[in-house]
DNA sequence: AAATATTTTAAACAAATGTTTAAATTTTTT
DNA sequence: AAAAAATTTAAACATTTGTTTAAAATATTT
């Protein structure tokens, strides 16, 4: 197994996520980010200017890592119960492998959105397949009429809550992160099939 | 109609209440609050003897005011149908008259809770009735049987995941607070319908 | 009304924090 | 090998920030 040798630069960006990711951009000092790294406060900024800079790069990225992943699923060209099943269960794995990318991207974009604006305009527009599709299937008749934007907020939620508050979950249920993760999986099922049956019954 | 003199200290934790769920604990100064609340940060401390208690008090209270509500409704003595229209209409409501409430408490939970952990303690051991409702209604086979934690988890998650990407809603489907309000309040009905649209439907 | 307690203000302090400087070290280029 | 460039280190700097002090103003009690 080759061990890539990673730079100063990537050691800091990498300490800096994890950093930032556990804690915030308020609650993150940069003597924090340069102990994580193993390295020194003038080295942070040598290599990113600043801790606002540092920390813009990362939330691109976190942001990205987040989003990106959902419009290219939901415009994939498959059928709707496949589209489901794979979002579902890809967003899962996603989530599983980054557990605190929610939580970061969501807190961060709270109060009137300063850091923000920009990056959802780069983001967003492109259309929504995923809507044009269940409108496609209702007029077919294959599903039930209802607002769609509705049954995709519900989906992503469903999807995403769990990880905002996995800590409440694991404290609640009693979770070890391994026992989360397998409560996780089975949501990979769960989600769809409850949607899947609320469309598929016509009210 | 009588206006109840606030006292200088109600001032200070409104204030501070104000800026906590828009900014977080760290993205707070002492000063931040002061201004809010017109005085000045001597007093801060002199009612509150330091931020972090301050904090501690509206956190507490702030938790409080989520999980109480959800923990009342759902240990209601109601039938399941009218529990869970009960329980979404509510907590919706609660939710537009203080939406910053669950990013707020979910994100200073976050990171290896170091500020609750006795919380969860206090708040929580209380039997859950709905968990039980849920089992019983379905040995009399009137839903079907699955892991009832994975409903409770997704009823949550559809009504509060929605506060929580506020901000991210509002920009990609261009809504006003009252637009997101009444798109909020839709989901009154969407959410029960497909909750109880699954559970009525055996797999 | 005098004495006492409480509240408010302005200023100061100490610690924390983001940032910079300048020298030392290492790497790369010539 | 010498020169130049890039990286690293330790220290210092300037602000910001949480907290405290001491005096002034106000309210309460005697």
């Amino acid at each position: 197994m080759i061990k890539h040798e990673l730079s100063t630069e990537e050691i800091i960006k990498d300490a800096a996520k994890k950093v930032f990711l556990e804690k915030g951009f308020g609650n993150t000092t940069t003597r924090d980010i340069a102990e994580h790294a193993s390295s020194n406060i003038a080295l942070v900024n040598y290599y990113f200017r600043s801790k606002e800079k540092l920390f813009q790069e990362i939330f691109r990225e976190c942001f990205a890592d987040t989003f990106a992943p959902i419009a290219r699923i939901l415009n994939d060209d498959l059928p709707l119960e496949a589209k489901i099943y794979k979002f579902v269960d890809q967003m899962i794995e996603l989530l599983k492998s980054d557990p605190m990318l929610p939580m970061f991207v969501f807190s961060e974009m709270r109060g009137e959105n300063s850091k923000i604006g920009s990056l959802m305009a780069e983001m967003h527009p492109k259309e929504n397949r995923f809507l044009l599709q269940l409108e496609e299937e209702a007029a077919k008749g294959n599903i039930r009429k209802t607002n769609f934007d509705q049954i995709e907020l519900s989906l992503m939620s469903m999807v995403i809550f769990p990880f905002i508050s996995m800590n409440m979950i694991k404290m609640k249920q009693n979770l070890t992160t391994e026992e989360f993760y397998r409560f996780m999986d089975e949501r990979k099922k769960a989600i769809p099939e409850m949607i899947l049956t609320y469309l598929r019954h016509r009210g």
